[in-house]
This record gives C-alpha cells, structure tokens and sequence, in this order.
DNA sequence: GTCTATAGCTTGATAGAC
DNA sequence: GTCTATCAAGCTATAGAC
C-alpha cells in the first residue's frame, strides 16, 4: 500500500508550519501576511492556501502540531518533581514567537466560527483532565496536599499559565512564568521546586 | 471658563464608545468593522477616524475609559470582605461584549507598535499594586496570610483572572470565573468568602 | 471643531490554467 | 500540486464642506 503522495504532501506541510512559525518569530505576529509566510516557503500565497484553506487555519494547524509534539516530550503523568505544566512552561518561552502566536490565536478562536473554536475548547478539557491526573497520582502517594481538589488546582495552573503568557506577550520584563507557577505548585507540595532544580531536570 | 466644545466633544466620544462596545457585543469582535461601528453611531468611517485615528485606538478607548470607571466604582483598598480583585471579576461577567474585547485587544496589543501596547503595560504595573496593596492592608491587620508575598500573590490573582477571562472567552460553561479566584483567595484569608456573600456584598 | 466623499492600498481568498 | 490573474473587503489618508 503505497501512500509517497501522502507522506510528500505531510513533509510539504510540516516543513511550511515550521516556516511559519519561524517567520512569525522574525517579523512579530501582527506584521506577518500570508504572502510573508508563502515567500518564506518559496511559493504563492495560493499554494499555502491549496494545503491549509485558510491563514487562520495554517496558524491553528502551527499549535495543534506544537501540542502533539510537546505531549509526547512530557514525562509519564505523576512522575518525577516536575510536573507536566512546568515542563510545558519550561519549554514555551523558549520557542521565540510561540506564546504571542498562542495569546493571538486564542482570542479569535473566541469566535465560534473560528476554525481553531473548537480545537482550543477541547485542548483546555484535554490538557485540564492531564493536569488533574497528575496531581491526582500525587496525591495517592502522599505527594501533593490531599485536602484539595485536583481540578480545581488543575483549572487554576491552566489559567495562570495562560495569564502569564498574555502578560509575557505584552511585557516580558514584568513577570516570570517559571517562578510564579513553581510558586503557586510548592504551597501543595513538600518537596519545594527551585528554578534551578528545574532546569537541571529538564536539561 | 467656557468649555462647551470640549466638553460636546468629550460627550460625543463617549456616545461613540458605547456604541461601539455595544456593537461589537452584538455582532462579535471579530465580524466587526469599522464601518459597522460607524453605521452604528450614525456617522462614516471617517467621522469615526476624525475623534480616534485609527480603529485599534478606539477599541483600546473603549478598554481605558472602561477601568476608569471601574476604578472609581471599587470600595476603597483592604476595606470590605470583597477584595478588588474580585469586584472586577463579578462586574466584568456582566457586560456582555467586554471579555471577548478585552482578550483581542490585549492579545494584538503585545505588537509594540500597537497603539494599546504602552497601555497594557503600565495597566498590569498600576493592577498588580491595588491588588498587591489591597492584600498588604489586610496582611498588616490580620486578616491575609502574613506569611506570602503580597505581590506574588497579587500577580497570581492578575494572571488567574486573565486566563480564565481568555478560557471563559472562548467556552463560558467550561469555568467559574468568579468561583475559582475565589477559591484561592480563600486559602489566604480565615473569613471565607462564598459566591452569595459576594454577590450580596455586590448587589 | 465636526463630519463627508473619495480614493488608495493591503490582505485574504477564489478560479482556472499548466 | 503549484502558479497567474483577479476579486472583494477592510482600514486609512486626504481634501474639503458645514
């Protein structure tokens, strides 16, 4: 069973996502156009849109590509003393252009007509039940505060890593990801994170 | 000292800005255009550019204006059992429109060229000190946790409402905006607030 | 000071050829 | 699968009327 037009078209594809990404990393998300990104790519703006429908689309398709990798990056759930929201924290501000496309998208995506409405509704289901797993483990092994509940805490690490980054986005200077969350996880926990214990262990 | 022009102009740039708000809330952010607004307020496009220059300029009047209200409109720091923080969360919920406007904005505002970037930025340093005042008054009369960081704790509660506000923005039932600030500011403090106290204390 | 009319320019998107 | 050509829509700048 043959598929090289298939596997083709997929590299074509993946190669123009990182492009874009990349492209909007150099000239800021705002500035960017769709014949930006297809000049980049060495094509027309017509051939990006044959591969995705659409610019919003491209840019959706750039997070849902981001998130399959990342998921596969993170250690088991409830391993380890990092927990899977640091990790992906850990990993977002090092990816130049990420959280301002991140922060851009999300707030169309607010529009139910949005190609990205209903990815990013499920996203935060999905990634709020892995935060929750997580602690949950924890918790059964006498790790984590057991008087709390977990998606509650869940849906708060969720929002406050998605405040720092729109704050982040606007003014780097003004707040530090890392440290805010890892502060926020150490009231629950006994075995107190620092930033260099978590650089060392994501190293 | 007459200044009936400047006060007409003022009232009419006022008029304008409801209109617009209320505009955007019906048809949505994003399917909104200038001329939209315009028809709206019974002028052109141009009327519109003369009291506000560009379109993101008066969206981001709309913002800036509306925390100046706001601001007015809150109990004065420490005092109450209901923290700023919070007052702002129950009224924010309330004004249809405002979130999803208030997301876009500051999600296109992280470009430095934008017209709303200087804005967003003194606003996180001027928010985060009410709130980091608010709970430094409390600290000192012992009725907050002494032994947190004010401002650590107000950066958290800053971020917390701005993630959810972007979550809820895109799927109202998935959280509780009100509930979940809540929820943590009540780790802090011996007085537990419930949604009824709040919205009693509101009403 | 307030607003209109007009025109220009950028952008995303489409149709159809190769 | 990619291109050329073209379209429609949106924002903005200018000039000038009231």
């Amino acid at each position: 069973m043959p598929r090289k037009p298939y596997t083709k078209g997929r590299a074509a594809q993946e190669r123009i996502l990182d492009t874009a990404l990349k492209t909007i990393s150099t000239q800021g998300y705002g500035s960017t156009s769709l014949a930006d990104i297809a000049r980049e790519a060495d094509m027309t703006p017509a051939g990006l849109l044959h591969h995705f429908g659409s610019k919003e689309n491209l840019l959706v398709e750039i997070l849902r590509r981001r998130d399959f990798v990342d998921t596969q990056r993170l250690a088991p759930l409830g391993t380890g003393p990092v927990p899977s929201s640091l990790q992906v924290a850990h990993h977002n501000v090092r990816v130049p252009g990420l959280i301002h496309l991140f922060v851009n998208v999300e707030a169309d995506a607010s529009d139910p007509n949005h190609p990205g409405h209903e990815y990013f509704r499920s996203r935060y289901e999905t990634v709020s039940n892995r935060v929750a797993t997580d602690i949950s483990i924890r918790q059964n092994d006498g790790r984590f505060d057991p008087s709390v509940d977990a998606h509650q805490v869940a849906t708060m690490i969720i929002a406050l890593l998605d405040g720092l980054q729109s704050r982040w986005a606007v003014d780097p200077s003004s707040v530090n990801i890392l440290e805010t969350i890892m502060t926020f996880w150490n009231n629950f926990v006994e075995e107190k994170l620092t930033v260099e214990s978590i650089n060392a262990y994501m190293a």
